[in-house]
DNA sequence: TTTACAAGTGACCAGGTGGTCATTGACCAT
DNA sequence: ATGGTCAATGACCACCTGGTCACTTGTAAA
């Protein structure tokens, strides 16, 4: 938590310490991800940093903190906007998700390397606060559906529909950790292309 | 790799050197991992654990080799016992992989962590060594699986089931992460009888 | 102009890191 | 006993970390 001075100092400061911030962390992870770097790029001084945020675990948590609820709000954003029907409102939520990871790189980087951290103890601060809240949004888009002419229970149709989100998603972002060259659009529609060939084949099945 | 003189010393003291940093990266992560630790554990100098492995990348990746490989064939060796139908064949399969996870933590937590590893150079050659390696063993233990007569493209279904797994086993795993008390037991009980449940519903859908 | 006070600073600290290399000492052939 | 070989050693190196604090600087009131 940041202390009071944070917030007098002008906006323009503010953000370009949480930008600085986003890509030290975002490439570097919590761990490895450098304060002195971060002061650095933003050109301020350590010892102001530390006036701001006193330690470096306040830091990061301000800033994912941040980055999550602008996620949550992005996908709340868009409900409104999501067909009635199961199977078209999965395929329309899932390209929205995508599209924010594409378009918020660091930020998606962010939240991977949040969740994905072994051992330490910010780990378990991190999952205490956020683990409800992050599996929700999926469910709460979902909740108003109507499932009841599927084959098999509700919440387990759910489940593995997401999963099989998951194991898209991840083939995409798995792609452009490893290749070189990808370009991005062309990634994103091979991901729209597939993701309609598993759901119809999902919908098929459980119709 | 290690030099000669690694192959050279007593296995006792090999096991030792492997065990420490099996237990040093497995909880800390290559990045965090300490080589004096891994030294100071072994008892031995850390002038002599560098002439055994130039680097400590040497070290983890000859390390990671060791565990990998010990997993592959575990999961090749139980090939035999499988059942000929499909969805029997996947729940015994992802019993025995849960199950040697929840048997060998170290290993399992070092293989998870470094395929989570974000950005680093080392991250991109464990892609490349094993990226395919890994993915594969499961199609190839599907391999010999008869599927016509299901309602789908084989390789889409065989991913939907795949993913349904990971999702499977994330959950309990996560759950290890996070709460305090768990009993294993208990935790795989809970799986097997989610495994069961979840196949059933993708067979009665699929058939 | 002087004073008072808060904000900004970077040299500094203790504690780590991966890696090196002059020295040691155990062993063995002579 | 001597000389030679070579694995083992740990003090040492340069570099980095998160965090501190005595100091400088800017500003505004008196």
């Amino acid at each position: 938590m940041p202390t009071n001075l944070f917030f007098e100092i002008d906006d323009q400061k503010q953000k370009m310490i949480l930008d600085a911030s986003l890509t030290e962390f975002s490439s570097r992870g919590y761990t490895a991800g450098s304060t002195n770097q971060i002061a650095l790029a933003t050109g301020i001084s350590k010892g102001s940093l530390f006036t701001y945020f006193n330690t470096k675990e306040d830091l990061y948590m301000y800033l994912l903190d941040g980055v999550i609820r602008e996620f949550l709000s992005a996908m709340s954003d868009f409900e409104a906007e999501l067909p009635e029907e199961l199977f078209q409102r999965v395929i329309k939520y899932a390209e929205h998700e995508l599209a924010w990871h594409l378009d918020h790189p660091r930020e998606s980087m962010l939240i991977v390397q949040a969740f994905s951290m072994n051992g330490s103890e910010i780990r378990k601060k991190i999952e205490a606060k956020y683990g409800a809240e992050e599996q929700d949004i999926y469910y709460s888009l979902m909740e108003c559906v109507d499932m009841t002419h599927l084959k098999g229970d509700r919440q387990v149709i759910l489940n593995i529909i997401k999963w099989t989100l998951n194991g898209l998603q991840d083939s995409v972002t798995g792609r452009m950790t490893v290749e070189k060259d990808f370009v991005i659009k062309d990634l994103f529609e091979e991901y729209q292309s597939n993701l309609i060939l598993y759901m119809d084949t999902l919908k098929a099945a459980l119709t």
